[in-house]
DNA sequence: GGGCATGAT
DNA sequence: GGATCATGCCC
């Protein structure tokens, strides 16, 4: 359809490689009435704009936002000792990233500091406590985690047609090709129908667009860059410069339907960032281009709270004194095997490389990093489910583990942290489940090792299960070996599936035992599940470890406890659980108590092969007032 | 499927 | 550097 055939680069490339512009020799392409009237070319499409939208500083956000700090005030935030965020208004002062502590409240006396939330011995929930002590506590991103979700639903609210791609904890990546389109067919309906006199019908070309009044709050990248150091000077002299110089330059180059689609894109975006702003108090920039990679880089052309748009006709000036190894996944040993192989460093410097000898020396990566340099990347924004497929709970160890048996302590804490956040995605997807349990250990300077085993799909999900599971993974890692010595230890559930994605999981979650009534006729219809969900997996953990208790001394109704055949003990609702509202309450949670009370069972059962004594928690039930949920897998000392 | 390496924030 | 995530390669 259009000119050159997109997937072969044969005739893209004609060997050509002296004039500089025929390096980039896509970036205006005839655009159809075809083009602009399906709805389905994916990345093929000449009009496709996608957007790039990060937080400012998000941790150090997160913070002066929970705080309610004003926003002005110069921030960090502290994970042990080195600075994890730090804020733009403490970036004036010069703090950076890599600064110390100390020379930072140097630099700026008025500095607000503040350390992650971490798990403390004692306490149930992670929190913010004075006076952290990495040997003790283990930080905890929830909160963070939280407020990313938070951000991720307004975006949705406010494009609840286009793809949004969560790329990280604060960034997110949005195509915004169809929402554009609409807007454009409405706001030009002459656009709409191909004329009675077009010469190729369908495929005639659009008539010129109208001229673009760029939206005030976006900056535009120049076509032709001021003649001075690289653009991505933080707040220099451009503002006059640039507009005089730029302003004439780019009115040579004519605006294309393509820009006009940027601009609408860059109201849309401005519009989400808006909502963002002002719903949650978070502060975005945003880069707005026709691909992810492009839209990726120029989201930093000005930073905080700036949305950037790269033009086509803007592109090849904009990545030729690019360095390379700042373009995403160049930044690691790929990139640098390049910069060796030719003793380069900027993305103009590549070009005159062809496509044949990169293949030769970097094989099937080649062609890929090709066409990226030139400004071309067909990956596709693609909608993750909003839930992550693995959970990672890893602690550095400030000095190390000496004695195999010392292991136990974290893997526990490790355990417990994986259960709160296990139980607490439940609540918003109940049939969510890890595949695999993985137990990464360093020891010493040696690379991590690490094993895993299938986890058992468990609806009551208690630490011992996990932490089990996570002690004979421990022996297999660390071996007889009597003297060891790690430095860092990890737990994480990987393969995390809500159980109505796959077949042979939700096979197995319906035969738990009484559930199939209550759970299979509600694919979407929601009440009955709500009820399940809040009732059943709200703080499952703490109430399996309070219900095995031999003292409960309360009620032995038969309306409110059982004896489990399995191990002869008798089950009682606990007191606190808010399920004795009424009759049905009770009953249903009772129902509930026998089931998770099999499963502990099958996870015991599945998990035996350990030599581990299994500690049945009611054993050491002789405490009275247990510390709750991850406190008690601290150690008092 | 398990173990590892790489890359990103 | 520490804590998380994802993906792709190899057996």
């Amino acid at each position: 359809m259009t000119s050159p055939s997109p997937s072969h680069i044969s005739s893209l490339w004609k060997g050509k490689s002296k004039a500089a512009d025929d390096d980039y020799n896509d970036l205006n392409p005839i655009i159809t009435y075809r083009h602009l009237l399906s709805s389905n070319m994916r990345v093929k499409d000449p009009l496709r704009v996608v957007a790039l939208c990060d937080s400012d500083a998000f941790y150090a956000a997160c913070e002066q936002v929970r705080l309610g700090i004003d926003p002005s005030r110069p921030l960090v935030v502290l994970q042990w000792e080195s600075l994890i965020a730090v804020n733009y208004p403490a970036r004036k002062f010069g703090i950076s990233r890599m600064a110390k502590l100390k020379d930072a409240k140097q630099l700026c006396p008025e500095l607000v500091v503040v350390h992650v939330a971490t798990y403390k011995e004692g306490e149930k929930e992670p929190g913010y406590w004075d006076n952290v002590d990495t040997r003790t506590h283990k930080v905890s991103l929830d909160y963070y985690r939280r407020e990313s979700m938070k951000i991720i639903d307004v975006f949705k609210e406010g494009l609840p047609t286009g793809e949004i791609e969560k790329a990280s904890i604060d960034e997110a990546f949005i195509d915004f090709t169809n929402p554009v389109r609409e807007i454009l067919l409405a706001r030009f309906p002459y656009l709409a129908h191909v004329p009675a006199d077009a010469p190729n019908g369908i495929d005639t070309q659009l008539p010129p667009p109208p001229p673009i009044s760029w939206e005030k709050l976006s900056v535009v990248v120049p076509i032709f860059p001021g003649t001075e150091g690289s653009e991505d000077q933080p707040e220099s002299s451009t503002k006059g410069h640039d507009l005089d110089n730029g302003a004439q330059e780019e009115s040579d180059e004519a605006p294309t339907w393509h820009d006009v689609a940027l601009s609408i894109a860059a109201e849309l975006m401005e519009k989400i960032r808006d909502a963002v702003r002002t719903k949650l108090g978070y502060t975005t920039s945003a880069g707005i281009a026709r691909n992810k990679f492009l839209a990726k880089l120029v989201a930093s052309y000005r930073k905080p709270n700036t949305q950037s748009i790269l033009r086509n006709a803007a592109i090849p000036n904009y990545l030729r004194p690019m360095a390379f190894q700042k373009i995403r996944f160049l930044g690691g040993k790929l990139g640098e095997a390049i910069a060796n192989e030719y003793d380069v460093s900027t993305v103009g410097d590549l070009l005159t490389i062809t496509l044949g000898e990169m293949q030769r020396k970097f094989g099937e990566n080649a062609y890929w990093v090709y066409e990226l340099l030139r400004g071309i990347d067909r990956s596709e924004v693609k909608e993750k489910g909003s839930q992550n497929k693995s959970m990672l709970a890893s602690k550095n160890l400030p000095q190390p583990i000496i004695n195999a048996t010392d292991g136990h302590h974290w893997i526990r804490v490790l355990a417990a942290e994986l259960a709160l956040r296990l139980n607490d995605a439940r609540k918003t997807s109940p049939t969510l489940w890890p595949k695999a349990v993985v137990l990464h250990a360093r020891k010493g300077y040696q690379t991590a090792r690490s094993k895993q085993a299938a986890f058992p799909f468990t609806r009551n999900l208690t630490v011992d299960v996990i932490a089990s599971a996570g002690d004979r993974l421990w022996k297999e890692l660390v071996g007889e070996s009597k003297i060891i010595k790690v430095t860092s230890i990890q737990l994480a559930f990987t393969g995390l599936e809500t159980a109505e994605s796959g077949q042979q999981s939700i096979e197995t979650f319906f035969k738990t035992p009484d559930r199939r009534q209550q759970l299979s006729p509600n694919n979407h219809g929601e009440p009955t599940l709500k009820r399940v969900r809040e009732e059943d997996l709200d703080d499952a953990l703490p109430q399996m470890v309070a219900l095995e208790g031999e003292e409960s001394t309360s009620c032995t109704d038969a309306s409110t406890s059982f004896i489990c055949q399995r191990c002869g003990k008798r089950l009682h609702l606990a007191d606190s659980a808010n399920i004795d509202i009424n009759g049905d309450g009770r009953v249903e949670a009772l129902q509930t108590l026998r089931m998770e009370h099999n499963d502990f069972h099958f996870a015991q059962d599945l998990s035996k092969t350990s030599d581990e004594p299994q500690e049945d928690s009611a054993k050491k039930k002789k405490k009275r007032k247990e510390p709750e949920g991850i406190a008690k897998f601290f150690n008092r000392k």
